[in-house]
DNA sequence: GGGATTATATAGTGGCTAGTATAGAACATG
DNA sequence: CATGTTCTATACTAGCCACTATATAATCCC
């Protein structure tokens, strides 16, 4: 009942995420939002409250994408499978062409001052992915997949850290091929299980 | 002749410094700067011309800095040993109590809009540290240390991710060994030539 | 001391931006 | 159609922030 949307939500989410990830929170202005989703900001603030109530949407939806993306890489079969896939499936997904390069979440938000919460919600968000491989390194050292010496929660830090950086690399304009070869450089010398073979 | 300035200009720029690196450049307010600095607008704009001039001047002179810090590196006698002294140094730095955690540099501005000269400006230092670290490799090949199938650009790359991704980890609160253990990590895959010792 | 020069303080202003007050238009249901 | 509800449009505001107009104070050189 009542009046009907004029504008989809989902698409305005879109349009949303790709204006944040070229310019940022701070850099994208309220009425950049309001032209390009075609809304005047009365109908922006019925939708999404405010400007920061926007760009939690967006990246909600952002993890949840990449959080699919994690759990699928968690479930290859070995810890450098593991890392392998997480690391080539981001350097791709930082060089696509579609969107702007780099990571949506750096390029957004790095930058706040300390204690602001959007920082703290993204430095969680990231902790978060961070967590998640250390476990996964974990259970691969228990089921024997990795040696017994090796450290689940600096591997994790290695890989996230490789990642970070990827992005930072990627924003500033590194190319797929170029991130793929860091990529095979970090991977050169993962550690083995005796006898495990990938 | 005149009279005479009632603050130090170095002073005042190592006191922004630790402005600009705790709460990013949009994150820092004049007054925030005038007050820490001891000054009023106008003593401020005589001396540095606007926030954005005396923003330029504080991260010339980190640049200046870490120049240093990457040619005492680069005098390394190994590439090896370069990449070591850079990786670890970094990691100290990154975590050093004396400053905000991280990189000043990522910290204020990598959010920046796309085109945003200052954007455009550190990223551009950013990679003068990278071609820097490639012509060393690229001498350190040239020169039987590293094998004849390295790659020093991507090793150059391999490096600055790594340091990028540092600086991110220690934004949210990683400590100097976590880093350390990665800077270890790294370091293992680093190509050794036949014969060749640290 | 007089004049030129350089720094400082008070007290603003102009511009920009997130967010709104008010009114009205498009639906659902009785 | 009447009425309540949900959305939209015009036009505005409140606040913030980098920056400045004006006047004054401290130095140097003659």
């Amino acid at each position: 009942m009542g009046r009907p949307r004029e504008f989809e939500v989902d698409k305005a989410i879109e349009k949303a995420t790709a204006l944040f990830w070229r310019n940022g929170y701070d850099g994208t202005l309220l009425s950049d939002l309001t032209k390009k989703i075609g809304i005047t900001p009365p109908s922006f603030y019925f939708a999404f409250g405010s400007k920061e109530g926007l760009f939690k949407r967006v990246i909600e939806r952002y993890f949840a994408e990449q959080g699919e993306t994690l759990e699928a890489a968690c479930r290859e079969l070995t810890a450098r499978a593991v890392a392998s896939r997480f690391l080539y499936g981001h350097a791709d997904m930082f060089t696509d062409r579609s969107h702007a390069p780099g990571c949506l979440t750096m390029n957004s938000a790095l930058p706040c001052a300390e204690g602001d919460p959007l920082r703290v919600w993204l430095a969680g968000l990231r902790e978060r992915v961070r967590v998640r491989l250390r476990d996964r390194f974990a259970y691969a050292k228990d089921a024997g997949d990795l040696p017994g010496d090796a450290d689940p929660d600096a591997l994790a830090r290695f890989v996230t850290i490789t990642n970070w950086g990827m992005a930072v690399e990627a924003q500033s304009g590194a190319s797929r091929k170029q991130l793929h070869q860091v990529v095979t450089l970090a991977l050169a010398t993962w550690p083995q299980a005796e006898g495990a073979g990938e």
